[in-house]
DNA sequence: TCCAAACCCTTGGATGTCCTAGTATATTGC
DNA sequence: GCAATATACTAGGACATCCAAGGGTTTGGA
């Protein structure tokens, strides 16, 4: 989608903010501009895994998300909380996942709110399949020192708790 | 959209990748989880800021990026560039702001092929409150510490150029 | 017991991102 | 000078995300 520019636009970004009399807070507006750039990155490197699968990477988080379940069914206000995303995100995902014969959604036993997703034998071999792929061409490519991978999980831990994800 | 869970879904995942064997990618895959996850909370918050501007985060960074440009105009394929998306997005993103007024479209001078993105007063203005109500509100209470704030800028922009973003 | 409040999922709408053409304009090479 | 190639922008389509609303089910307090 571009070649490399000749300099760190975000580095760029930060001097302008100097420039402009916000010092103060010129470095973590890079930091966070950072983080919305790799995310881009980083999502552009497993959809490209992914595709050969014809699996999104929303899609996939579901089925990975499954696969870990003792059972291999969810209900969908678990998934959705689970996952951090909007319950209609989840409702989407589920529908293409059940046109691709991945997942089947079923009535739960006792409360008739409730709708269960679970895994059909595809689904779940596929979930194998792709999740060998990423380890192997991206999270065991990652690009991130050993140390800075303990950083970033360490940083981003501490922000993810203060931001009200989990309580711990 | 959700309350705090009991325990953090990432080490948990981190956890999971560990018990199936797959020990030498599992903190990676959690680094990158985590990156995945605080863009999202980080993009939620500067959205909920922009939002009274009748701005989307989208179109506050083409705007922020004209109003840097010293004559306030830059070629649509140099905002592509620099903002480091598809040239689809800046099309979208100057059509909406061209229809709220903040910016207008003008033929290059010497290139009939180039179109060249103007920032209206209006749309100079917004730009100078929306900025300053994202540092205050978001870059200024960022929730990094300031050692976390260099870490992250020193370990995203090794990866960023490693990704081929710049040169540098 | 019974109805209001809470909860669960889905539909419809607005945005943004990317990809794949398709049209128009420049540049290059013969 | 002209054809072939490259570049710039846009239209249409596929996906994902969120919000607002609506219909069905449970729960809990009067």
């Amino acid at each position: 989608m571009g070649n490399p520019l000749p300099r760190d636009p975000i580095a760029d970004a930060q001097r302008n903010w100097e420039q402009h009399g916000w010092g103060d807070v010129a470095a973590p507006m890079a930091a966070i501009t950072a983080i919305m750039r790799t995310q881009q990155i980083l999502l552009a490197r497993i959809e490209g895994v992914l595709k050969p699968f014809g699996l999104t990477f929303a899609r996939y988080e579901l089925l990975a998300l499954l696969s870990f379940a003792r059972s291999g069914a969810l209900p969908m206000n678990k998934a959705s909380a689970l996952l951090q995303v909007h319950p209609t995100s989840v409702t989407n995902a589920v529908d293409r996942l059940q046109d691709a014969g991945l997942v089947v959604r079923s009535p739960h036993p006792t409360d008739g709110r409730t709708t269960l997703i679970e895994l059909t034998a595809e689904g779940r071999t596929l979930a194998k399949s792709a999740t060998a792929a990423l380890n192997s061409e991206v999270f065991g490519q990652s690009g991130f020192a050993n140390q800075d991978v303990d950083q970033l999980i360490r940083i981003l831990g501490k922000f993810r708790r203060n931001a009200g994800d989990f309580a711990d």
